[in-house]
DNA sequence: CAGATAACCTGCGTGC
DNA sequence: TGCACGCAGGTTATCT
C-alpha cells in the first residue's frame, strides 16, 4: 500500500503520538511470521525504554529509544493505530504486534498479507542492517540528480520504470508514482534504463521530487485500505493522471490512457504523450 | 553478473 | 449464494 509519500505521512502522525517520559512496560507479539521471522523476545530489551522519535529512510520506519531502533515497513498493508487505556481495547483480526506504555496507551501494528517486517536493532548496529545497507539515495535529497541517474543507469537494459522502483536506484518509488513521474516526465516506461536521454533524465528527477512533495503534503494516496496515523484518508488520489486509468482519455492530449504489466506490476501510460521512440528505432 | 520470474500472504471484486 | 480467478500500494529468493 505504501510507497514514501504515505510512509513519511504516517511518520509525521506517529510523531505526533510521541511521549518520551512515558515508559514501555510490555511488548507482546501476536504473530512473527513476517518477511523476517522474529520471536517476542527480539522486542523485549524495549521494556523500560521509551521512544524519542520516529524517522523515516526509504519506505521503512525507524523508531528511536534510548538503546534501540524499532525497524517497521509496512509492506503492502501493515499500519499503526493507537489505543487509549479506557477505550475498549479489542484485538481486531491481523493485529500482530503492540507495545503497551505505562500511561496505558498501546501502539498496534496491523498487516493483513504480511509483507511488512518488524525488528528490533541495536542503536549503534542499525547502519550494518543488510536491507538498509543497500538502499539507494533518497528522491528528494540533492543526491538524487540526473548525473547521478546516468551514471547509475548507463549500459542498463531493464525498463525505466523498472530502474525507478529498484530501491538499490532510488527509495520510496513504488508502482504508482512510477507511472505518475514518467507521464509526466513524457517518457515511455519500457524504454530501457540506460537509453533514457539527459533531457529526460532531468525531467524524471524533477518530476518525481515534484510529485512525491505534493503527495506528502496531500497525507498519501488512498485507494483501498491506506490511512494516515489518525486514520483518515489521504487525499492525493484525485491527484493521479495515469494510475488504472486505462481506458480513460489522457488529460493531457485526450488519447486513450493504456496499461500493460512490466516486471509483473500493471503499468499505465500515455501512447501520445510518452513516445516510445527508441523502442519504436528498434523495430 | 544482469535480468526475468515466482513466491510470500489475505482480501476483495468480478463473472459464471 | 458459492466458487474460481485475477488483482492489489512491496520485496526477495531463485531461476536463466
Amino acid at each position: 500500500m505504501p510507497e514514501l509519500p504515505e510512509v513519511e505521512t504516517v511518520k509525521n502522525g506517529i510523531n505526533e503520538w510521541m511521549s518520551p517520559q512515558d515508559v514501555i512496560t510490555k511488548v507482546k507479539l501476536i504473530c512473527g511470521d513476517f518477511r523476517r521471522k522474529v520471536k517476542e523476545r527480539d522486542f523485549k530489551p524495549l521494556i523500560g525504554e521509551s521512544f524519542n522519535l520516529v524517522n523515516r529512510r526509504a519506505k521503512y520506519l525507524l523508531f528511536f529509544s534510548q538503546k534501540h531502533v524499532l525497524l517497521s515497513h509496512l509492506g503492502m498493508t501493515g499500519s499503526w493505530r493507537k489505543v487509549e487505556e479506557g477505550a475498549f481495547q479489542k484485538q481486531i483480526k491481523h493485529d500482530h504486534f503492540w507495545i503497551q506504555f505505562q500511561s496505558g496507551t498501546r501502539w498496534i501494528f496491523n498487516d493483513p498479507r504480511r509483507f511488512g517486517v518488524l525488528d528490533l536493532l541495536k542503536r549503534d548496529h542499525v547502519s550494518q542492517d543488510r536491507a538498509l545497507m543497500e538502499l539507494g539515495p533518497e528522491p528528494l535529497d540533492p543526491h538524487f540528480n540526473p548525473q547521478y541517474c546516468q551514471e547509475q543507469a548507463y549500459d542498463k537494459k531493464v525498463a525505466i520504470k523498472i530502474w525507478l522502483m529498484n530501491q538499490k536506484n532510488v527509495v520510496g518509488i513504488g508502482n504508482i508514482y512510477a507511472s505518475e513521474v514518467l507521464f509526466r516526465a513524457r517518457v515511455h516506461p519500457a524504454i530501457p534504463a540506460g537509453k533514457v536521454q539527459n533531457k529526460d533524465w532531468k525531467q524524471i528527477v524533477w518530476w518525481s521530487k515534484s510529485i512525491l512533495q505534493e503527495a506528502i503534503d496531500h497525507g498519501g494516496t488512498t485507494l483501498r485500505d491506506y490511512r494516515q496515523a489518525s486514520g483518515d484518508p489521504g487525499a492525493h488520489q484525485q491527484h493521479l493522471l495515469v494510475y488504472d486509468q486505462d481506458g480513460h482519455p489522457c488529460l493531457n492530449c485526450g488519447s486513450e490512457i493504456r496499461s500493460q504489466v512490466l516486471g509483473g506490476r500493471s503499468t499505465f501510460w500515455c501512447p501520445v504523450c510518452q513516445k516510445d521512440t527508441c523502442l519504436s528505432e528498434r523495430n
